[in-house]
RNA sequence: GCGGGUAUAGCUUAGUGGUAAAGCUCCAGCCUUCCAAGCUGGCUACGCGGGUUCGAUUCCCGCUACCCGCUCCA
């Protein structure tokens, strides 16, 4: 990405930043305590819209679908369920810093090297009595000069110095030793500086169950879920013995996760407590790989659904060694965001991996026996895992315009709209009295309004003029305003059959039309639903 | 966690060692017969905590949050 696009992205995520907060979709958690990191409030236009979203997927995955069961798990988790899922213990990163380059590094993953370890104590500049003690070391791996060793040790006393006129190279170095070292893993690959003690990040929500336990008392400990998905597993036997089901069938849920990470960024793209839509869909091991691909396509094609063109969609399929060690194929949905291609959705292949540990663990049979073939086995699982809160942030990046237009006056203006679907639009028709000053204008409106408001989310704003009120409605993404003339009550000469009509006004095309009164709900029902 | 940047009204910005200006928004009123009209009036801000100072929004230190890069995202 070139330097200007990277400019112009930003200066576009900040104004949808700011968009989301002047009209209430996303708000800072505790914002008037100076906020809390990584956490944020969806406000009244957010909670709806999230709201819609959600609705959108359950009734596509569970409520058309025969073969899909909703279920709400609990947030806080047996420790024993995450022990035998292998988030206990495995599901933390070991880091450390290069102490040169400032570079983090996975500890894990650096390849052991053999050479001469040079140590040094501490530097010291003649001339100007600087000193510092503080030991270093540099891997030199055979073959390489000595100097090295050297010039690498004074670059990093250097950023010590509180003179940064003297060059590193009248550093005069302490107490230099030597030795060989075979598969050592604590050197930079890149420089061979030394680096930090490898450091656990524990990724992990811990807390204490009951309101007198002892934070010591290891019985005590429960986890916030860190994915909604080991509930399901959990909970497998029950929904299957208690709901007739047979394979395949799958099992959904939408509720939130919590992971520690490491470093928030992007709005709300990365956050430490997030909502996922999260479906879990069991079938025989032969059918796993085709479910696969078959449910990458049923996913993107719910995206188009809500708005989210394919065009702006990527997948990745996620090559071997870079899955979760219990997966057998994975693809990641990735969404075009003004800050980089991120992922959305991923849909797994699990394999039989976590019902097999459950199985093992809870010493409680999970297994599926087909009447028909008489075969009993695991079942095994694919995943479609959507984050909720990323796909709002989509939405949102998505619908977002600001469109030049030249007004009546050949001044061209800037008109900013959300264009979002109209299912998952937070308002669905904003109604308008023409004037405010005319109570007959007002108390139609009024009734316009509490027709419509058991079916869907309508506003109603009397205030300002027409025109204003229009452009206020095109911010939130409002796809219809409806407007209550003269002509709607009747009054006007020669237009008498205009009676109880009124305008309909559509968002992406500012083009009115007139319908009677009795004909908005069902038109507004169809293109909102 | 490291490096860099930022923090003034709901939003966008101005400004100053003597507590602050504007545009837009918002609210009230008048007016207004379809795309951010006009007039009058009004609310609202120097992120938090220390220090220096007679006095700090301004200078210094710490913290917090946000943005960018690195890193991370089982």
């Amino acid at each position: 990405m070139s330097e200007e696009i990277s400019q112009k992205n930003a200066e576009l995520m900040k104004k949808i930043v700011s968009l989301c907060k002047s009209r209430g979709f996303i708000f800072q958690s505790a914002e008037i305590y100076g906020g809390l990191n990584g956490c944020w409030d969806y406000g009244p236009l957010g909670a709806e819209l999230k709201r819609n979203l959600k609705e959108v997927w359950w009734r596509r995955n569970v409520q058309e679908r025969d073969d899909i069961v909703g279920m709400d798990g609990s947030i806080l988790t047996h420790q024993d369920v995450l022990k035998a899922s292998g988030h206990v213990g495995g599901f933390s990163d070991p880091m450390c810093d290069c102490l040169l380059s400032k570079a983090r590094l996975r500890a894990d993953q650096i390849d052991p090297q053999s050479g001469t370890v040079y140590s040094y104590t501490g530097a010291s500049h003649e001339e100007s009595g600087w000193s510092v003690d503080k030991p270093y070391s540099v891997l030199l791996q055979e073959g390489q000069d000595a100097n090295k060793a050297k010039k690498t040790a004074r670059q990093y006393y250097s950023q010590f110095l509180t003179d940064k006129q003297i060059s590193p190279k009248k550093l005069e170095l302490a107490g230099q030793e030597t030795e060989e070292v075979e598969g050592v893993t604590n050197f930079n690959p890149e420089n061979g500086s030394l680096l930090t003690e490898p450091r656990e990040f524990n990724l992990m929500f811990k807390t204490q169950m009951g309101a007198s336990a002892d934070e010591n008392d290891e019985s005590a400990v429960a986890y916030l879920r860190p994915e909604t998905a080991q509930s399901i597993f959990v909970q497998f036997k029950n929904v299957l013995d208690t709901n007739r089901m047979k394979l395949p069938f799958g099992i959904a849920q939408i509720g939130k996760s919590f992971r520690n990470e490491i470093n928030p960024r992007n709005f709300t793209f990365r956050s430490r407590e997030f909502e996922q839509m999260e479906i879990e869909y069991f079938c025989h091991p032969d059918q796993g790989m085709e479910l696969t691909d078959e449910w990458l396509e049923n996913r993107l094609c719910f995206y188009e659904d809500i708005g989210i063109p394919r065009e702006h969609l990527h997948i990745l399929d996620v090559p071997d060694g870079e899955r979760a060690h219990y997966s057998k194929k994975t693809y990641d949905i990735e969404y075009e965001f003004p800050f980089g291609i991120q992922e959305l959705e991923g849909v797994a292949y699990r394999t039989d991996y976590d019902l097999k540990k459950h199985n093992e663990c809870s010493g409680k049979s999970l297994e599926y026996f087909d009447d028909q073939t008489k075969e009993k086995f695991i079942a095994h699982v694919v995943e479609p895992s959507a984050g909720c809160d990323r796909t709002v942030l989509a939405l949102i990046c998505e619908a977002f315009e600001e469109e030049t237009i030249t007004n009546e006056k050949g001044k061209e203006e800037v008109r900013t709209v959300m264009r979002f679907d109209p299912k998952i639009a937070p308002i669905k028709a904003a109604v308008l009295p023409l004037l405010k000053n005319k109570p007959e204008l007002v108390e139609k409106a009024r009734e316009v309004q509490k027709a419509l408001q058991p079916f869907m989310n309508v506003f109603y704003d009397e205030a300002a003029a027409i025109g204003r009120r229009y452009r206020r409605q095109d911010e939130v993404g409002t796809p219809y305003c409806i407007t209550i003339d003269f002509e709607t009550l009747g009054e006007e000469e020669g237009k008498e059959d205009l009676k109880d009509t009124v305008t309909v006004r559509e968002r992406d095309s500012m083009e009115q039309s007139r319908m009677p009164i009795s004909e908005l709900l069902p038109f507004l029902l169809e293109k909102t639903h």
